[in-house]
DNA sequence: CATGAATGAGAGTTCATTCAT
DNA sequence: GATGAATGAACTCTCATTCAT
């Protein structure tokens, strides 16, 4: 059995590799400026090698998106999961708000190369014939709808603010990026979420 | 010579033509997806012919970059850039700083090719193998400066404060152009930008 | 040792079930068009698997075209063989050649996959390189030796007439596969060949 | 003007070069072994140079097939063609029946390469999925229909025989090319023809 | 001023085949 | 006996660019 059992490791090891090198090119190039060959070339074996795992390049980014999704999932704290997962009629008081925002953002900032991923991929998604359009389509108005339920009990216009905060992370996510993480993003953002989330909200006055 | 002032004028004419093409189709497609036969098809001339005007394809890119900048300028109410002129070292009172903030929503909303020009090509170029990436890199830091000082006498954080704002305005166009408009533009940052300056700021009570 | 008899039934089970796809196969794309990946598939195997039963693509078709031979031997009347093999040198009435040609176009009408596969063969063999090109070079001086040995009595060009019939037999069984089998192959090469051959040629006064 | 229409004919005379090329190529390849590159070397320019005058390799089998057509209409002579239209309705004579077959079979004789193309991709185009496939089922109808009406007034079953003197005429070409041409065409194709049409067959007596 | 011809490089993908297992 | 991994070569086609005209 270990025979069999290390064949398949090598297989879901290697798949891993190609995808962790996939997520790195992507991020740095784009999905149109990456090349089969030179991401095969990366992960050391050939075109057709690499076609091998992922029939093509529409398909290889349909595997990052989703190596995407599994890693964010993976990374959101288990307690807050928990905690959405478990009141999720009840609102969430404005530190819990606060704690999830605060891991969203940890979690980026420990992995750059996924929020590079994401910035670059977002972008160029806008073209409507781009085959990660439907994604970020129907992830935005996940997020949205899920940010919005959050901050239902807090603010006046939840939709709106949502967007707003949406709009603030992503953005100075991608002013991390650009300074090449020259200022810490955590901190950028826990004072950026403050500021636009005030403490006398709705009325506590004892958080943060 | 009025032939000659003509066949001048004919050339810079078509010249403006390959450019407002060109804005909207390196908006669609990005700079990588944009492709000079495409380009050229569209404007009605050959694949030489458009080169003919622009060396090559990057140096296009510049002469579109160019005219970004040329069209934002134009756009900066004349009210707004005198008074920045005027007093670069006083502080502008916050109902000034939001009437340029708003000044520049608006120009962005009126033109909404040139925003997603902007949006797609300032994640292309994150890489710093783009022949843009040193354009928004400048572009950045002179924003960043810019509303920095701006904010100066106001919150206690000028930077960061204006990277946020940097961030809310980017962010909510790049939502606003992948929503395909769905939403209004101005209304959403001006409320977004009330939010993140309040009005007891810096013990001014009056205004807005 | 019943297990190793059931293993080998099965291994040439498999192989026949792998012929009938390919003569299908070739008969529709052509040796050339034919992909092994393809007809794996269809056979239900991989890639490798196909090629463990015939090592390569080349040998397939050399199975193949022994498998049209093998089937072609089996169809041919046994009285007809008969008359042929034990009476080498004597002509057989024409109503006997009559009978020959005609039980030749049934067995052709009865298997159209068969004469498909002949009849795309044929032609991409025309080029000296294909690996099929001897065998039917070898094949059609057989055939017509045969035939105008079976008409050595009753016209006086039996060589010409013999390449007549050929190509009226070959050519009507085209017009017949490209025609989707929408008319009755055998009554009209019966029809043909008594045209070809009229009934009073045993007089043998009047033709060419 | 000189230039001009020098310009005009080299593209003309390039074209027709490649054209010809291209007939002897998939004469001996068939489409499908047709390889582009082969092509364009053996016309002295590369890959791209040959895509400049024909967009794809489909588009070049359908300016393969319109030059047959071109050179097969040429070929006709001008006596029988103007004897065909000139009376649509009446019917030739025996006579005139067999000069315009002698006439078609003189011209693939004449030029081989013309008939290896249309015997090769005839048999290919047998695939519904091959580019061809309506071009030979159209004109495979049109060829039946003339030849029909040619023979009207002199055999009882104008269709069958249609069918058959063009089986003959095919057949009878695609040995002379396996044979690499050894024996004579046009001699071998009259004698066919006059074995199928006898002579006594205006009296109409005894023809099946 | 603008074109058409042509190129060289490179794109994604497919193919028959090999080999360890 | 059959698989999955991987290869190298070849495929069609596209790209930005050059050049003579």
């Amino acid at each position: 059995m270990p025979t069999r059992v290390r064949v398949r490791e090598d297989h879901q090891v290697r798949r891993q590799r190609i995808l962790d090198e996939a997520i790195r090119a992507v991020g740095r190039l784009g999905y149109q400026g990456l090349t089969v060959q030179a991401l095969a070339q990366a992960c050391g074996l050939t075109n057709a090698g690499l076609l091998h795992y992922f029939g093509s390049k529409e398909q290889l980014l349909v595997a990052v998106l989703e190596e995407h999704d599994r890693r964010e999932a993976e990374a959101v704290p288990r307690e807050v999961a928990f905690e959405l997962r478990s009141a999720p009629d009840s609102q969430p008081s404005r530190a819990t708000v606060l704690a999830i925002l605060h891991a969203i953002v940890a979690r980026t900032a420990a992995q750059p190369e996924l929020a590079r991923l994401y910035t670059v991929l977002q972008a160029e998604a806008l073209n409507a014939a781009h085959p990660a359009h439907g994604y970020f389509l129907r992830r935005q108005a996940m997020v949205l709808g899920q940010f919005a339920g959050m901050l239902g009990g807090h603010v006046a216009a939840p939709e709106a603010v949502a967007r707003e905060l949406v709009a603030l992370l992503d953005g100075l996510a991608h002013q991390w990026l650009r300074a090449e993480q020259a200022f810490d993003l955590v901190t950028a953002c826990d004072a950026a979420v403050a500021r636009l989330l005030p403490a006398d909200l709705a009325g506590d006055r004892h958080d943060l």
